[in-house]
Order: C-alpha cells, then sequence, then structure tokens
RNA sequence: GGCCCUAUCGUCUAGCGGUUAGGACGGCGCCCUUUCACGGCGUAAACCCGGGUUCGAUUCCCGGUAGGGUCACCA
C-alpha cells in the first residue's frame, strides 16, 4: 500500500449514540467540520454504535437531524459497529505481534472464566503534542495490561478507535478533553501496530454552574429542545464557537463561512466554560434583529397562535427566542391584551397619570368625540400635560402599567376594538 | 488516592516581560420617552496564593491551593 495525498486532512467526530445530542456533541462536530473545510480536507462522522444495549438507531437520527438542522457537514458516514472485521484483524496482529496477549479471567458480571484480551504494556514515557495545550508526557506504566478486547471476537473502545481512525485515515483527532487522559493508552496500540500518528487537539467542556462537566444526564439540554424553543441555528453555533473559541480581536458574530475562514484550531481554549444562558439569548436576539421581515415571518410561523400573526413586529423586539411569543399572549402574559380585552381599574387609569378622575374622564371624553389619531391626540396631551392624557389612554387600551404606546395601540388593535375599549374604561370612572 | 489538564471582571474572554489590563454578556446609571421595550451614552467590576528568574512580572519557572478529566470486560 502506498500513501496516498499524504497531506489532505481528514477529521472525524465519533458519537456514541446513547442519547439525543446537545451542545456539546455539536461542538464536537463543529470544530472538526470547521477544521477539515478550511484546509480543504474531509470530515467523517463516525457512530460508535458497538455498545449493543446503548445504542439506539433512532438516537443515531437524531444526531444526524440536529447537526444537519444546525448547518454542520460531513462528508462521510460510517458505523463503528460496520467495522468488526477490522478490529479483529488488529486484535490477531497484536496478538501474532506480542503486543497483545489472552488472559483467562473472571467475567466481570459474575459467572465463568473468559479469555479477555490484554495489551501488553510496554510501559514507557509517551509524549505527544497537543495543538491546543503543548507537549504532554504520561508515564503508561500505570495503565497496566489494559483489556483491548472482551475476547478475541469483540473488541473494546480503545482498540476500536485506533482502528479506525488508522482504517479511515483520520489525520487530525480534535475531541473533548476527556479524550486527553486516553491519548496515551490509544498511541501505545497505534505503535504496536504500526499506525501514523495523527496530529492531536483536545478541547475543554461545557460546564454547568457548578462547574461539573455539562452532559447528557447532566444539565445538558438536547439540541431539538433548543429548535423547539425557537432558538436560531446561526445563534447556537456562534454560541457554541465563542465558548470554545475566540479570535484575537473584538468581532464576536460569526456565520459559520466566516468561521471556517478565521477559525484557527490552535487557539481553542484550555479551560472549561460555564454555559451562559444570557449570552445565548442576546446572540439569538442578534441573529432575529439580522432577519428580514418575510424571513422572520417564515421562522416565526409555527411559533404564533392562529390569527396574531399581524403582532410579531411588536413583539419581536422583546423576545429572546420564539416560544416567548406565545407566552407573551396568553392570559396573564405581558401581551395578552392584544388578543382579549383587559380587566381595568379606575387606579390603574389614574396611576402615574398624575391627572384627577375627572381630569382623565375629560380627556377620554374628548378622544372618543375626535377620534384616536395621533395627528389629533397628540397637540391635545400637549397642551394637557403630556401624562396625564397619554397615560389612562394607553392603560384603557392595553390594562398593564407598562405597554407600548397608545398610538401603537391603536394601530395594532384597529380604530374600532380601540373606542370600544376606551369607552369602556369611561364606563369605569363613572361607576 | 495515582496520573493528566486548567486557573484574567459575576460569566465568556483578549493579552503572549514594561498596557490607564481591552472587548462582549449580565448589572447599575443617564439620555430618549406618558409607562415598557428598542436604541444611544456612560459606569462599577478581574490578573488564585507563595517563592523564584528579571531592571521589571498578569505574562516565564517551581511549589501550594482550587476546579475539572481519567484510571471499565461503556463509548
Amino acid at each position: 500500500m502506498i500513501i496516498v495525498m499524504a497531506d489532505k486532512v481528514i477529521t472525524r467526530f465519533a458519537p456514541s449514540p446513547t442519547g439525543l445530542p446537545h451542545l456539546g456533541t455539536a461542538m464536537y462536530a463543529l470544530l472538526n467540520f470547521l477544521f477539515a473545510r478550511q484546509n480543504g480536507g474531509k470530515v467523517i462522522m463516525r457512530s460508535e454504535d458497538t455498545d449493543p444495549v446503548r445504542s439506539k438507531p433512532e438516537y443515531e437520527e437524531a444526531i444526524k437531524e440536529d447537526l444537519s438542522w444546525l448547518g454542520i457537514e460531513w462528508d462521510e458516514f460510517a458505523r463503528q459497529s460496520e467495522y468488526l472485521e477490522s478490529h479483529k484483524k488488529y486484535i490477531k496482529q497484536l496478538l501474532d505481534s506480542g503486543n497483545a496477549y489472552i488472559s483467562a479471567e473472571q467475567a466481570e458480571n459474575g459467572e465463568g472464566m473468559r479469555d479477555v484480551v490484554r495489551f501488553k504494556n510496554p510501559n514507557k514515557i509517551v509524549t505527544f503534542n497537543d495543538l491546543a495545550r503543548g507537549e504532554i508526557s504520561v508515564d503508561t506504566t500505570d495503565l497496566h495490561d489494559f483489556v483491548i478486547a472482551r475476547d478475541i471476537d469483540s473488541p473494546l473502545y480503545h482498540l476500536a478507535v485506533v482502528a479506525d481512525d488508522y482504517d479511515m485515515g483520520v489525520t487530525h483527532i480534535i475531541r473533548g478533553e476527556d479524550g486527553l487522559a486516553n491519548t496515551p493508552r490509544q498511541i501505545l496500540i497505534q505503535e504496536a501496530l504500526g499506525a501514523p500518528r495523527p496530529i492531536y487537539a483536545h478541547y475543554p467542556f461545557f460546564l454547568t454552574p457548578e462547574r461539573q462537566k455539562m452532559g447528557k444526564r447532566n444539565g445538558a439540554m438536547p439540541i431539538s429542545d433548543y429548535r423547539e424553543q425557537g432558538y436560531l441555528p446561526e445563534a447556537l453555533i456562534n454560541f457554541i464557537i465563542l465558548m470554545a473559541w475566540h479570535p484575537n480581536d473584538d468581532q464576536e458574530l460569526f456565520t459559520m463561512q466566516g468561521l471556517i475562514e478565521r477559525f484557527e484550531l490552535e487557539r481553542i481554549g484550555k479551560s472549561g466554560a460555564i454555559f451562559d444562558q444570557a449570552k445565548l439569548d442576546w446572540l439569538n436576539r442578534e441573529y432575529m434583529k439580522l432577519l428580514k421581515p418575510d424571513e422572520l415571518e417564515t421562522k416565526a410561523s409555527r411559533f404564533i397562535p392562529k390569527g396574531t400573526e399581524k403582532f410579531l413586529p411588536l413583539l419581536i423586539e422583546r423576545i429572546n427566542k420564539f416560544s416567548d411569543i406565545p407566552r407573551m399572549l396568553e392570559s396573564g402574559g405581558e401581551f395578552d391584551f392584544l388578543v382579549k380585552a383587559p380587566g381595568i381599574s379606575k387606579e390603574l387609569l389614574m396611576g402615574m397619570s398624575g391627572a384627577s378622575e375627572s381630569e382623565i374622564k375629560k380627556h377620554l371624553a374628548y378622544i372618543l368625540e375626535k377620534g384616536t389619531e395621533r395627528d389629533t391626540v397628540w397637540p391635545y396631551a400637549e397642551e394637557h400635560g403630556k401624562g396625564k392624557v397619554l397615560w389612562p389612554m394607553r392603560v384603557a387600551l392595553s390594562g398593564k402599567e407598562r405597554s407600548p404606546d397608545p398610538f401603537t395601540l391603536v394601530q395594532y388593535l384597529g380604530e374600532k376594538e380601540s373606542m370600544i375599549r376606551l369607552e369602556h374604561a369611561r364606563k369605569i370612572l363613572d361607576s
């Protein structure tokens, strides 16, 4: 075999389909994707599905679907389970070369003996260069003769990973820092197999507010939940990359294309980043602002209750994500008055207006008579005190202490509905 | 516990021997404004501790401390 295209970059991300993908899964894929793309190489998604009890096809589907939704691509898809023959070949090779041996041992789960395959540890110092962290040296002696196969036909993780990366020609292994401690073991296997050593780069985890590794079982929300809450994939990608990498200038907003151009693998962070929901929400708002009106409407449509589409422009600047919209419109919500007439009280009508009851009555009567047009109400309000006129008008329309200004409300409510509400407010004062 | 990694505002970070330690989110204040939101402006807020090296350390080295990871017949 001749080495083909020795310089071509090949990366991979290898999730195990044992649960729904979360943002950590996306970071893993994104980093590999970006590095491959910016180097004209290819990226492989390898489903590490060899754990028969925990692996589920539907999780594999979910991973593909959610990563695609985020805009992360892969050039090839592989399943580790389909490489069993190759794994067995390498186990045999290691056995034949004396780098591994069969050891009859008590099965871990209880009864019976089993012929496990142990790697013959050369007990040496392994030194490797991590692109992000520099040189790392480990004495492998305390790794002992670790098990690489349950039996001669059943490869375990370390063997399988090394074998697959070798077979697939992977040149760069970009993975989470949990892989850091596994690297020396895998290098030992590579050397015994005569496989080339890929370049390593380890990135840190997302952390919970308690500084724990965020994971499926620890605070990580599935990507699909973000989608259902109406987060924009662009915002999520931007958020993820900022947790792993920063440029050396002040730029913070990146498109995928921009990332492919600017991302630098050597600059990925060294320390874990606590998941910052507020920043994510901010980013999502930034990306919502970038949407053109028709795009906005399309993307928001599935979150908007029937018949309330027209309120979107009013709502959009007060939300972090699309799923906030129904929450604002539902009864008791911040903008429920758009959907149904509010209950109002005399006290609220007076509120911070600074006007007396009779003054308010007079002002409402004026509006009721002359109409709600800004051109007619505004001069009147300036003459009689803006707060004294505008506050009760606004409260009559919204029933809220805080809301958009009365003219905006009229615009969305319509002249007719507005007059009904104004009239109702006047009656409240009369009672 | 052994081994490995990490350590700058509350959070995400820039910095790569000499800086008023920069930016962003969040907070706070002011402006805009009848109120809210949006927007604009401004402000508080950090180099984990102790030794070295150096004329000079946030930056380099060592130690401590703290946090994380890993030590499976899971991946």
